[in-house]
DNA sequence: ATATAATGGATATTACAGATCCATAATAAA
DNA sequence: TTTATTATGGATCTGTAATATCCATTATAT
């Protein structure tokens, strides 16, 4: 489990819309050479971030995009959504509603069969209970948080430790 | 982002372990009829377990699979870890070593390239936090407890609310 | 010796992230 | 109005990791 590259190049490419000026474009030639990126895969996710109010995109010449609203009303828990979806971290096997398809003669053992976990499994409960931690952790953290961090070494550059 | 299949499988595989008899082994023919998986998929699974020390087998007749040591000290941390890897969840890009391969000129603007995060990124060190949330609660949960939980409906079977 | 049961290697299959290309639409400036 | 610029969305390709199966081997109780 890894969250994906597109993640962290929408968060990275938040940071750099924060820093910019207000008012000011950024456009997609800009962003990808500072992250490193390509042009037309960053494309796809800022397109993301715009289809979901995070970002204002103009096309045509001076366009570009900046924050919809203030880096500090943007959550990591925002980005992460939109980026990698809102489906549970967990799921317990065959999605979790259907009994299972198919189970004909299972052998031997005619076992009382245990899958089919719904809401109510222990284990899903943890599980579920574990990434509401982490969750929760990120939407207390805004980008505006993370420049300021950024800020007390060389805004968001190198800076290690 | 999504934990595996077999994360799912192998927590459930546990659950079955410390709910049968200590020193009794559990077959994979029961575990997987019990848990609606394949044999040959589920061995894979329980072998992961077995090599990281937290199931013991038995090969040949009557043999199988027990816990390695108590439920109440087995949590979803070591499990997560063992079945979904000890990598960390987030990575700043290009496996955040080596500071990007190829980057001829690149195109019109010149700009100070900002890849190449390492570990003071501010980024990262929010994702490294939120992470460290999720898994510090895995790590106090144990088997244990959750099949406590599922005892107080019908024992870790359906349970819904 | 035999049946049972886990192991590990090899390999297939599938799904999805990663990545690119292009035609289209929108916009500012000439 | 034309032109250059810039984002958009569709289609598609690729690579890789998760899923899944098969089989030969090893270990063990009877």
């Amino acid at each position: 489990m890894q969250f994906s590259k597109s993640t962290a190049y929408g968060l990275h490419a938040l940071m750099l819309l924060a820093k910019s000026e207000r008012g000011r474009n950024v456009g997609i030639k800009e962003l990808s050479s500072s992250l490193g990126a390509s042009e037309s895969y960053l494309s796809k996710i800022m397109s993301k971030l715009r289809q979901d109010g995070l970002v204002r995109a103009v096309t045509g010449v001076n366009g570009g995009y900046e924050l919809a609203r203030a880096a500090s009303e943007i959550t990591f828990l925002d980005v992460v959504q939109v980026l990698e979806g809102r489906q549970h971290l967990y799921e317990c096997f065959h999605g979790s509603d259907h009994p299972l398809p198919a189970l004909e003669a299972a052998g031997d053992e005619p076992e009382t069969p245990e899958f089919a976990f719904g809401e109510g499994c222990p284990v899903k409960q943890v599980m579920d209970a574990a990434e509401q931690q982490m969750n929760r952790y990120l939407q207390q953290h805004t980008i505006q948080l993370a420049l300021n961090q950024a800020g007390s070494c060389d805004a968001h550059t190198a800076c290690k430790k």
